[in-house]
DNA sequence: TGTGGCTCCGTAAACGTTTACGATAGAAGC
DNA sequence: GCTTCTATCGTAAACGTTTACGGAGCCACA
């Protein structure tokens, strides 16, 4: 009975797609069922299920997203958000690596990831509010939380659902995962002051970014517990970059008492710090201790190899993943419904060249 | 008379948001105003223009994209389709840096961005199908072009507006911007001919990728036009990261007629044939010359300083939105509507230290 | 025969917009 | 006063889905 229908495919425009409309005009059914069919609803006979399927399959029919997500107020899209702020964010491979743990996790989740980067000119408060009110995706995930961070009251006012990679003063009792930075304080701290170091030196981001004043606080009361003396000068805000790196190099050994040991708190400055340090002739690890921060692969190229620590960010990204579920109704497994996953990542110290006792 | 209204904001569902209809009960005018003044159309006049303003504002309204892009067909979004099949690539800076360009000459023209990623297990192809099929964009940037691409295919017939950033031998008539490798093979070449070399090895990805594959002809090209040997067993392929680089070395040492002089074609493989020549006691420009490509921060730490070649890969990115919105009638500035954009884009030398006479 | 249940499918409403069209009112021209 | 024009606004259809509801057909059972 082939040949009842009128239908013919050379009739449509090829510009604009098939909709089920056509789809169910093809098949001499009715839209709903076309639409029961494709989705796998039980009312269905099983030889028409086979019919719609094979001619969705024929014609190369899918479904207009913007329909299906007006109709059901979901969109199956996963919004990952991207600080644009420093030239270096973008690539930067915390991220990346996170983006790729998390992209593992979405897959066969149904769900699809999307990044977003706001523009240079925009600042993340005004992309966060454009983004979140168009509701592009059914969950938000947020990147380099602010100390006072206004997107996180922002997303908890409006009830839309997020993760924060990052925590923050703002709001309460909202998702979110971190690196534990006390315990990296701590650890690199302990290690440099047992080699007898007690001029030690921190380089961190701009203090408006949380991770930065917690890393900042951190090394202080870590100084105190071993009673060194914490000198505020020794905290040097930073890019977040190598060219950072390079600026606190040539801040450091311009002191009149330079420090003999350093912390750093991004995986990149620890190759300005190098490049600047080899202008001066200098031996990281013998003329200046150095503690870095995330391994790999840039810092992986640097001589000597530099003592830091490290952390499975892919298993962060797809735990990211986990915690935005839990928290969006229409995706989250049932299991895990409603929980707020609030957790510090551990980090493991990783032994290197760059570090040693005061020369 | 604004108490006349008996609309109170406490009254809706704080998880639901605001629809035109709401806020058009609440000015006590009618939704087709509300849309027209807040998509700036003339005909209303200017005090319940501003009355509507105030309102959205006021109330926090925007209006929902899926039910503006079913009536429109049109969605205000680009997406970049990059691929995420080798670990590097996500972190490969050449997309970060093109992807820089295009989110800065995206800004400002009313169109987002998004980064999309195929999952681990998803071939190109089935994944480009997903997305394009969805429209969850107006216009697809893909990248990483193969030899054979079904992607441009499909796109074509699907009428489906998009850009290459890399040419292929699939389809015709669509735009593209690609690197100019031809240049850079005949450049490299000559300049290694002069220097004495007569054994030049270079360095590939996969022949399925189209750059790899012109890449290696234009090469083979260069040499013969300066009567030189084309050996088959010189074009090496190998992945396309540090990793690659560094079993290249392998390679190449072991030969028993080694080249002294090699061309990659990837700006990492530098850092792994650094690693595997340092083993071996080998030093850069003296034992073997090497010409690397796009000039970045990573290879910049190696020393001596690569040799390579150049080009502003922001402006491409730019570039690739101009070409993509050209071929987008609802978004083609008409100046250039219509006009399928295909350019080589050139790469400046860059002068370093890793090559010289043949030893 | 009547009742109940099951399977399958069609009908139509709803999601939130935009926009063609028509309606109204006032102004302007004669 | 009649017509015409303009400015402003309301009405309703349309975009492509999903899904609640009900109906038709069939079978089983009392």
């Amino acid at each position: 009975m082939a040949g009842v229908s009128a239908y013919r495919v050379a009739d449509r425009e090829a510009d604009e797609a098939l909709s089920i409309r056509e789809l169910a005009r093809h098949l001499n059914v009715s839209i709903g069922t076309v639409s029961r069919a494709l989705n796998g609803r039980h009312d269905v006979s099983d030889e028409t299920r086979r019919r719609v399927l094979a001619a969705a399959d024929e014609l190369g029919y899918s479904p207009n997203q913007s329909g299906r997500s007006l109709r059901q107020g979901v969109t199956g899209m996963i919004a990952l958000i991207l600080p644009a702020s420093g030239k270096m964010a973008l690539a930067d491979t915390i991220f990346m690596k996170v983006l790729e743990g998390l992209r593992a996790f979405l897959d066969g989740r149904n769900l699809d990831l999307m990044v977003l980067l706001s523009g240079p000119g925009e600042n993340a408060y005004a992309y966060l509010r454009r983004v979140a009110a168009r509701r592009l995706a059914d969950g938000l995930i947020i990147a380099e939380t602010q100390r006072i961070d206004p997107r996180i009251d922002y997303l908890l006012e409006k009830e839309i659902p997020f993760v924060a990679f990052g925590r923050s003063e703002s709001g309460s009792g909202y998702p979110w995962i971190d690196l534990d930075f006390e315990h990296v304080a701590e650890e690199a701290v302990g290690r440099l002051a047992s080699l007898g170091h007690e001029r030690i030196a921190v380089a961190t981001a701009a203090s408006e970014i949380n991770y930065s004043y917690v890393f900042a606080n951190a090394f202080r009361e870590a100084l105190l517990r071993r009673g060194l003396p914490f000198d505020p000068h020794l905290v040097i805000r930073v890019d977040n970059s190598d060219d950072g790196g390079y600026e606190f190099g040539s801040r450091v050994l311009a002191m009149r008492r330079p420090p003999t040991a350093v912390v750093l708190v991004n995986e990149f400055m620890a190759i300005g710090l190098y490049r600047r340090m080899k202008e001066e002739g200098l031996i990281p690890g013998r003329d200046l201790a150095i503690v870095g921060f995330q391994e790999e692969p840039n810092s992986r190229l640097l001589t000597p190899r530099v003592t830091c620590f490290r952390t499975a960010l892919p298993a962060l990204g797809a735990r990211l993943g986990e915690a935005l579920l839990a928290t969006i109704p229409a995706h989250a497994p049932s299991e895990s419904a409603g929980r707020i996953i609030q957790e510090l990542w551990p980090m493991e110290f990783v032994p290197g060249e760059s570090d040693g006792p005061p020369r």
